[in-house]
DNA sequence: AAGTGGACCTGCTAGC
DNA sequence: TGCTAGCAGGTCCACT
């Protein structure tokens, strides 16, 4: 489900309101990708510092370490004064004195996992192969070219790797290879400076804009409050096979890149 | 060492 | 109506 700005967007709307919170009880129901990697009651007492985003994992910084998670596929937090029981899908709940974090995640591709810091165990191993954040300054044409340059795959598949650039996950993938005028199949190693230069900008435009909407609902995301977002229904290719292309008319095309659904068209974008 | 295919798990939908 | 196959927003890992 989430890409970087639906993780945003969720980490917007409850980072304010779980700040100094003191922990009361945790609840873990069913695995997890990972193992948390510590007993739940050893969190008890700690205080929530942080609400911090890095790619589409979230770090909660506690006193003794902290708490990095992921939503996978099909995962999502709330936050409220006071949570419902838990219900099948509910797998880790964080009861503080604010209120109570709730990861729901049908699926269980996400994780919540126990670090002593951000940059040590599991969520340095975690962290440690991620490219630049796309609002990061650092990232530009020339990085993303000097990126794209060691690969000889497909550009789509290079921005999904996340090891250049984070945050853009199929959805997004597609949209701003579109907005660049690039075809998803194209070499990574062929695509000229300038090109990179326009992807680069579509990449960080496209998730600014995301951000703005709050994020996009396909099926079931909602942000810590439970509110929707809207870019879906502006989305330029995905999800739009065989429709026509909102620029040239041309009908979207759908192919496959690595088990996964890319979406472009045909006359816009180009290898 | 980059590229690939499989794995994890559940729910929903389209099609027969 | 009911079953089945296929698909879904992520990413790690083993293998070539």
């Amino acid at each position: 489900m989430p890409e970087l700005p639906e993780v945003e967007v969720t980490r917007l709307s409850f980072a304010r309101r779980i700040l100094g919170g003191r922990v009361t009880a945790v609840r873990l129901g069913k695995p997890l990708r990972w193992p948390m990697g510590c007993a739940g009651e050893s969190l008890l007492g700690q205080t929530v510092g942080a609400v911090i985003r890095r790619g589409k994992y979230l770090w909660l910084p506690l006193e003794g370490g902290g708490l990095l998670m992921h939503l996978g596929m099909s995962g999502s937090l709330r936050f409220a004064d006071h949570v419902a029981p838990p219900g099948a899908h509910d797998h880790f709940d964080l009861v503080t004195t604010r209120g109570t974090l709730r990861l729901t995640d049908p699926r269980r591709f996400g994780a919540v996992v126990w670090s002593p810091a951000i940059d040590a165990g599991t969520a340095a191993r975690l962290l440690s192969g991620l490219g630049l954040e796309p609002f990061d300054p650092a990232f530009s044409g020339a990085s993303l070219h000097a990126g794209l340059r060691r690969r000889r795959g497909a550009v789509k598949l290079a921005l999904l790797a996340g090891d250049i650039v984070v945050g853009a996950g199929n959805i997004y993938a597609s949209e701003a290879l579109f907005a660049a005028g690039i075809d998803p199949r194209a070499r990574s190693n062929t695509l000229s400076r300038p090109r990179c230069e326009r992807l680069a900008i579509a990449v960080r435009d496209t998730l600014a804009r995301a951000l703005e909407l709050g994020g996009s609902t396909l099926r079931d995301f909602r942000d810590a409050h439970g509110v929707a977002g809207d870019f879906q229904n502006e989305a330029r290719v995905y999800g739009r096979e065989g429709e026509p292309c909102r620029v040239c008319g041309a009908r979207v095309r759908r192919i496959v890149q690595a088990q996964r659904a890319s979406y472009f068209c045909p006359r816009c974008q180009r290898r």
